[in-house]
DNA sequence: GAACACAGCG
DNA sequence: ACGCTGTGTTCT
């Protein structure tokens, strides 16, 4: 393999100058303790391993080469966020990890997509060797090459493959941006997806800010209050409440309830099973301590994770095969409403809270074309009201709440795909309407006479998956996935094109907030809502600059159905 | 250590 | 009924 090692200034400089000749470099990183000790940067000739070590100088012109060049590599969002705090800003990035999930292969490491694509077998054994020693081995440095080397070739097939996804006809505005003239792709999720791994590497850098005082305060409190709880309740009962097993026998010896029973056979004794036996002084004891329980644990979690008055969890940019974002350690997408207040923007900062809304169902409406549901968007329409009234046959303003409830059941159940049991059961245990089998049937058949391109999309993918055993979706920026199941197959497009809204958006925000100059950085995302810290004098600018890139991206994505977003500025993480 | 149960979010 | 992660118990 062809490389070289620069250590020297005169090198560097013919090396950084090697590579003006292509609108990319590929480029890795390899690190000691908390910083880059190497930057292996390459074109389609040749490949350096520069050492900082020796060339402490090289940084900047680094900088300044990467500044105007897109860098492709494997998973760069470990990269930038090194290089990030050195101000060694890509113009652009492609990342063969990202590729990997969108081309829907099983594993996503480096090794494996090389296997797969190029049938080469990577000994991965120096990766966690010393990068810190004064003399790198002859090894190190080619192990460092090779990776460059491996994602070059990578990223040749890949694009190819990426570029031949097909099937829709929306985001042709995307084939103007940095990202699309620089690579040459041309599918568009293929474009957001690689220019959001930057976002997520300072998503990442950012953390969210916390009120560290009111969590440990909170911490002891609730800490106190379940000790207390438990061993009152083991005196009394002589029984563990946490454990649920104990618990199911105990409720069905003393008190003879009858418990539904759980996959493995021990009876059910979750929320919505002891829900209508609440008014038990033991059951609301459980669910009293359960409460309690879970609150402590959130609370646990994240002052496990406070550093500097800040948390820092991790976010993978596509958790979920729909696309969808997780977060993880800590979790900060599953935070319980009322503890949300928790988090709080530094001094002299705001936050701006921003979501989509019923973003879900307007994308399904869009989607299968379904024109009373796309009129009665345009129209402003209270849907789940509007659902409500076609269905029981009165005018909308005669659904009373629980009514409301029970179309709010149905439009979800639509998203989800929907079965009379699934919404009978879905209806009683989320909304408390009964709704017994047959009515329920006789509602979903009413609904699908009103809501009639649902029901001809629903039977289109029965049929096609009774015929071919697997289905393909492909959400409005063409991203696309093999479901195996009917209700995969309907959900998919939907959640799927919901994740490709929410993340162009942020990326629209990031060019509006560079356009104006403005000062702010996204903190969190939570699939339909995007928070942002600013600073409390620009707050309301940041806010009108929020809200018009979620607008501008949901034209993007959808055109025949109006997009709301809604935003509030706030001290504390909350709407209200 | 894996699998399950439970509970939080969209 | 779709998509996630964290904690604790229970089973192997």
């Amino acid at each position: 393999m062809k490389y070289e090692y620069v250590t020297e200034r005169g090198s560097l400089v013919r090396a950084l100058s090697n590579l003006e000749n292509s609108p990319y470099v590929f480029l890795d990183t390899e690190t000691a303790g908390n910083r880059i000790r190497l930057f292996q940067l390459g074109n389609e000739e040749s490949i350096f391993v520069i050492d900082l070590f020796d060339l402490p100088e090289a940084v900047e012109l680094i900088r300044e080469l990467i500044s105007r060049k897109g860098i492709v590599g494997h998973n760069l969002k470990f990269d930038l966020k090194f290089m990030y705090p050195l101000e060694i800003i890509p113009y652009a990035t492609f990342d063969t990890m990202i590729g990997s999930f969108l081309l829907g292969y099983e594993r996503h490491s480096l090794s494996y997509v090389a296997e797969r694509l190029l049938g080469y077998t990577l000994d991965k054994s120096l990766q966690l060797s010393d990068w810190s020693r004064t003399n790198l081995t002859k090894q190190q440095i080619e192990y460092a090459a090779t990776d460059v080397l491996i994602v070059r070739e990578l990223f040749a097939k890949m694009k190819e493959r990426l570029n031949s996804i097909g099937g829709t006809d929306r985001g042709e505005e995307l084939l103007n941006t940095r990202t699309a003239r620089v690579f040459g792709l041309t599918n568009p999720v293929t474009i957001v997806e690689m220019a959001f791994v930057q976002e997520v590497a300072k998503l990442e850098l950012s953390g969210i800010p916390v009120d560290e005082e009111e969590i440990e305060r909170l911490s002891r409190e609730f800490e106190k209050k379940l000790q207390r709880l438990i061993m009152d309740f083991y005196i009394k009962y002589r029984i563990d409440p946490m454990s649920p097993k104990q618990i199911g026998n105990f409720l069905t010896r003393r008190l003879g309830l009858s418990l539904p029973e759980t996959q493995k056979g021990n009876l059910s004794t979750d929320d919505k099973t002891l829900a209508e036996f609440s008014h038990k002084r033991e059951v609301g004891e459980i669910l009293e301590i359960r409460r309690i329980k879970k609150a402590l644990d959130k609370l646990k979690e994240l002052s496990g994770y406070i550093s500097k008055g800040r948390v820092y969890p991790d976010f993978k940019q596509i958790g979920a095969v729909t696309g969808r974002m997780s977060s993880s350690n800590p979790n900060v997408q599953n935070i319980p409403r009322d503890m949300r207040s928790l988090f709080k923007a530094e001094e002299g900062n705001l936050f701006v809270i921003a979501d989509f809304s019923q973003i879900e169902l307007r994308i399904a409406a869009e989607y299968v074309g379904d024109e009373s549901m796309l009129r009665a968007f345009r129209e402003g329409k209270d849907l789940h009201r509007y659902t409500a009234s076609l269905v029981l046959e009165k005018p909308e303003e005669e659904i009373s709440k629980e009514e409301r409830q029970l179309a709010k059941a149905m439009n979800f159940g639509l998203i989800y795909g929907i079965s009379a049991r699934g919404l009978s059961e879905y209806a009683r245990s989320s909304y408390g309407v009964n709704l017994e089998l047959d009515a329920a049937d006789v509602f979903r058949q009413k609904f699908f006479k009103f809501f009639h391109a649902f029901k001809e999309w629903h039977d289109r993918v029965k049929r096609e998956l009774k015929e071919n055993k697997e289905v393909t979706g492909t959400t409005l920026l063409g991203r696309s996935y093999r479901a195996t199941t009917f209700t995969d197959a309907v959900n998919y497009p939907i959640q799927g094109t919901g994740a490709d809204l929410l993340k162009l958006a942020v990326l629209m925000f990031d060019v509006e907030m560079r356009k104006k100059g403005l000062e702010g950085r996204v903190v969190n995302l939570v699939h339909d809502e995007i928070v942002v810290e600013c600073p409390e004098d620009s707050a309301q600018e940041v806010k009108k600059a929020l809200e018009h890139a979620m607008v501008q991206a949901g034209h993007i994505v959808l055109k025949n159905v109006p997009v709301e977003a809604e935003s509030v500025v706030n001290e504390r993480w909350v709407k209200g």
